[in-house]
DNA sequence: TCAAACATACCAACTGGTCGGTATTTTTTC
DNA sequence: GAAAAAATACCGACCAGTTGGTATGTTTGA
C-alpha cells in the first residue's frame, strides 16, 4: 500500500468511486469504502467533495468527459459515408461489450435509475451524459437522414434510441450474468437502420 | 394511523417496498423506511423475511406475478391476428407510461441494475421477471413469424428487444424528468416491427 | 392451548460528515 | 531571490444518527 502521490487524490477518488458504482451502485457505495479503494482518507475525500452528493456530479460529468473523448478519438468518424460511420459506431460499442459486466455498466444510466428522485443535481449530470452519448451519433444520423429522409423519423430521436438500446441491453444483460443480450439489442437496432436506410 | 388487519403485514410490506424502492431503489429503502411505509414494525419484518435480500426477492417475485396477471386478463390478447396483438401489446405499454415516473419504473430493471454483483438471489427472481415480461408478447411473436417469417429474427430475441425498449426507456425517461422518450423508444419499435412483418 | 402474527426494546457495526492538525506548495513582500 | 505569509492537500480521530438484525415479549385466532 504505497501512499499515492500528492495531487491525486481527487482523481483516484473518481476513479474508485466509478468502479464501486459500476459494481454496486450509488448508494451502496459508501464513502469510507471509496476513500479505502482510492487508498486516500476520509479527510481528503471531504476536502475536495463537499458531499457524497457532490461527489456523485463530478462523477458522472468525469464519466461523460472521459467516454466522450473516447467516441471522439476513435478512427471511425473520419470515414467518408455517414452511415458507414453509424454502422461502425455499432459495432464499437459490439466491441465494448467484451469485458465483465461491471465494465460495461454505463455510470450515467445506473444512477439515474437510484438518484433521479433524490438528487436534482446528479441528475442534471446524467441527463447530460445521456444526451452527450446519444450526440455521437447525432451529427452521423443527420447527415445520413439529409441524404435519405426517413418519414417521421428525426436524428435526434434515432439518437436517443441508441441509448435506448446502450442502456435497455445493460440491464437485460446483468439480469442474464452475460453481455450476450447487450449485443443482441444493438444488432436489433442495426437492423432497424438497415431496414430505414434500405441497406 | 389505523393499525392494519391481523394478516396482511406481508403484503404491506411488499407493497411499501415495492413504493420506496421504485422511487429510491433497493440499497437506498431501509428496512426502517419500509416498516414506517407499511405501518408495521420491525419484529413483524423479521417475522416474515429472515433478510433484506429475501424481501427483495419476494418483492420481484411478486413484482412478476402482479405483472404477469395484469397483461395475461387484458382483452388485447382476445384479437384474431397475432400481430394485432403485438401492437396492441405495444399501444398498452404506451398507455401504462402516463403515469409519474416512479409508478412506470419497472422493479425487476432498477434492482438488478445494483445488486447484480451483490446478491445471486435476488438477481435470479429478476432474470425470471425480466424472461416472464418477454413471454407476455413471445407467443404473438411466434405465431407471427410462423406466419411471415423474416430471416435471422427469432421470437426470443425481438422479446428480448421489448424488455430492451421498455428498459431502456424508463432509464431516459428518469434522466429527462418526462416519460416522453421511453414512448418515443416503444415508436421505434412499432416502426421496427412494422419493417420487418412489412405493415 | 398453542402456534402464528405481531410489538418492543435493544445492539454492534457502520453511515455521512466534522474538526483540529500537519505537510507541502504557491504567492507575496522586501 | 530568500524569507514570510497564505493557500492547498491531506490526515485520522471523533461524532451523532442510522443501519440491518436479534432477543424477548404480547396478542390473537383456530
Amino acid at each position: 500500500m504505497s501512499r499515492a502521490p500528492r495531487g491525486a487524490a481527487r482523481a483516484r477518488l473518481i476513479e474508485a468511486a466509478r468502479r464501486l458504482v459500476r459494481l454496486k451502485g450509488f448508494a451502496a457505495a459508501t464513502v469510507d469504502e471509496i476513500c479505502a479503494e482510492a487508498g486516500v482518507t476520509k479527510g481528503a475525500f471531504f476536502h475536495h467533495f463537499a458531499s457524497k452528493e457532490a461527489l456523485g456530479v463530478a462523477l458522472v460529468q468525469d464519466w461523460s468527459a472521459m467516454t466522450g473523448a473516447m467516441f471522439a478519438a476513435h478512427p471511425y468518424n473520419a470515414l467518408p459515408d455517414p452511415l458507414d460511420r453509424v454502422f461502425a459506431y455499432i459495432d464499437l460499442r459490439r466491441d465494448l461489450l467484451d469485458q465483465p459486466l461491471p465494465e460495461i455498466t454505463c455510470v450515467a444510466g445506473t444512477t439515474v435509475q437510484e438518484v433521479y428522485a433524490q438528487s436534482a443535481a446528479i441528475t442534471a449530470a446524467a441527463q447530460e451524459s445521456l444526451q452527450s452519448g446519444a450526440a455521437h451519433v447525432l451529427g452521423h444520423l443527420r447527415e445520413a437522414l439529409a441524404a435519405h429522409p426517413v418519414a417521421g423519423v428525426t436524428a435526434e430521436g434515432l439518437a436517443r434510441q441508441f441509448q435506448v438500446a446502450v442502456q435497455g441491453g445493460i440491464i437485460l444483460a446483468k439480469g442474464a450474468g452475460d453481455a450476450a443480450p447487450a449485443r443482441e439489442a444493438l444488432d436489433h437496432l442495426e437492423r432497424y437502420l438497415r431496414l430505414l436506410f434500405g441497406r
